[in-house]
DNA sequence: TATGAATGAGCCTTCATTCAT
DNA sequence: CATGAATGAAGGCTCATTCAT
């Protein structure tokens, strides 16, 4: 990819994520890349098709990490939902912009077909880690619980909290200039959280 | 408030949950509430104060409730927290259409003046629950647990679960045209996964 | 109509004569008619609607003038050629802007759904000079001739002259600024030419 | 000239035809010459000088034919007129798409010098056909006709059928997919039908 | 109070053209 | 000689808003 349509796209992650996609204009986004208006048309067809290379590119992050946990043997059950754990909190972390974009998306009928592309991106994800942890209550080592909203937990707490700043700020008393996204302590706080709660949940006392 | 406007803001939590904030327009708007185009200026100022108002009128639902159950002596900490599970796995899912717009408004930098008018609307909520858990780890009742997360994952988990329908019905095995939000049974799954997350975290063994 | 509907209809007849379709912009023909760019829009939906809707308006003109000689009975068949004549020639040099535009609409292969109402409006006129040549050589009143030409011949010669002032002028040996279309003498002209080529072609000597 | 300038030349016939000089772009022009879009503007200098090197190529043509059926002195005034038309009938049907860009251009006010060109191209032919006339009459072969409309007749019947298919082809009771330019025996009608009446407009009786 | 008409700004897109190689 | 990349202008259209009644 040239550095040209590369700049564009990331000029449109900044925006999307902070205005949404109706609320980005192209004259903006020309602006941000500092490139001329006609070129994201020239490149990308149309803002719609940009939005759509832009989530086909950026969406390659969030595959792979998974199974490969999964599949390593030298690992135990727990300790895979714990890696799983840390492997989700780093990657939404790092790539919260993007992230915000798709929960955007996900949550507007607008782009129906862009919809269906996110949801065959983030299944597998999610199915990996309810067959794990089904595999896992058969073999004794979990408790019987509701595997397929475990998922939900992990993310939606991740998504909560990448959710404001400002709400963030206020809730771990910190004052509003603070980037707490960006703040290592703050994430491995997250973590543990996550892996404390799965940890008593789980695991069979 | 007149029929008129509570038909106009009733429509308007509709569609920006659907299309956003600026995938609205006006004359959809005043199509749809079946009034006259000029009628949401006349009404309401601007598109933007519209919006603020619908915010002001409909966030009501989410305030006392946590305070009455805190307040109450007759229940233990870990019923209060049974009850404020259910108390948010309720109003979420009944308000989902608004809950989706506050969701978007929290995530995009648009709007900053709205965003601390919401984010007053819901911190006291998170800290009572903050508090309440506190004060039970210093009676003993609780684990020593990072009390600030458990909201985010509370709600965060709900949220999740509400992101997206499509998501939702192929992660549970449901066809598509399953309406998973207006299903009794599985929002009462929701309310005892999070029960029993919560029992498996906070309650010492 | 409203008077403002009314003056964009003519000023699009104006300019969609002398540029074409695709060479009005919007912006030309509301400077035009005097009115804002975007009343064009909110009054006939699109460019396109508006064009439509000055053909449904200005057709008006062409229908039901040869149905009345047709049908009078006070006239012999000839005399009914020769009013016909006069007809049409009244008609395209009054109308000639307007016809001009229809006449390109009908070459080129753009809108084909315009281009079938026109041919709706216009054939019922072919029709009726052919169906009356017909029954007057039925009659033994004309000679066989090819009914079917005899109006292609009387419009397509009008059509020749009023398609280029230019030609015309040098032909008829005028300096460049004569206005041949409102010279009633020319006009007279073309009649009479008419006439005594149908005379000497239909009738028995 | 090069393959491609003449190929580009007869794309660009075909698209002029089709949808007007405004209604081409150089887009589409070079996909279906199968050049770049910048050959255009690299053989031509501008998509209006090769419209204007289209018509200088393409008008040959038409020139000569006239004359030399004027000269031969081994044909008779009314054989002549028949040669004549026959060969207008023959050119406009065989290069009909070409005549009709030229028929749009010369109803337009865009382009004058153009205009002026296009002019300077064809009135050779009507002034020889005019000439031609006049000596006839004073030679006492012909009546005295109005000698510069006879061009316009005979030229004008022709354009009247070439202007629409689908007009043709109702008028003449065949199906819409016929066509009737390419059908030797409707060409052959219109031959005789303008000779028909020219020998009776023309020859005393 | 209520509304159809009207407005100017801005939207996304496409245009003919030019540039750098 | 040829071309992919790039550009500024203009295109048709829709927007939130205001006006006149």
């Amino acid at each position: 990819m040239t550095d040209k349509k590369e700049h564009i796209v990331n000029s449109a992650v900044e925006l999307f994520a902070e205005k949404g996609f109706e609320g980005t204009s192209i004259r903006e986004l020309a602006a941000k890349a500092e490139v001329n208006v006609a070129m994201v048309n020239y490149y990308f067809g149309s803002k719609e098709k940009l939005f759509e290379a832009m989530v086909a590119q950026k969406a390659a992050y969030s595959r792979g990490m998974i199974d490969e946990i999964v599949k390593d043997k030298t690992l135990s059950d727990i300790e895979k939902i714990d890696r799983i754990i840390d492997g989700f909190v780093n990657r939404l972390f790092t790539n919260r912009k993007f992230h915000r974009i798709i929960h955007q998306e996900l949550m507007l009928s607008q782009r129906e077909n862009l919809q269906q592309a996110i949801v065959d991106i983030l299944y597998p994800n999610s199915l990996a880690v309810k067959t794990l942890i089904d595999s896992a209550i058969k073999k004794g080592s979990f408790k019987k619980v509701d595997s397929a909203l475990v998922i939900a937990t992990v993310i939606g707490t991740i998504n909560h909290v990448l959710l404001s700043k400002k709400m963030c700020n206020k809730l771990f008393g910190k004052e509003d200039s603070h980037v707490p996204y960006e703040d290592p302590k703050f994430i491995k706080r997250v973590g543990d959280h996550l892996k404390e709660i799965m940890h008593a949940y789980l695991l069979k006392n």
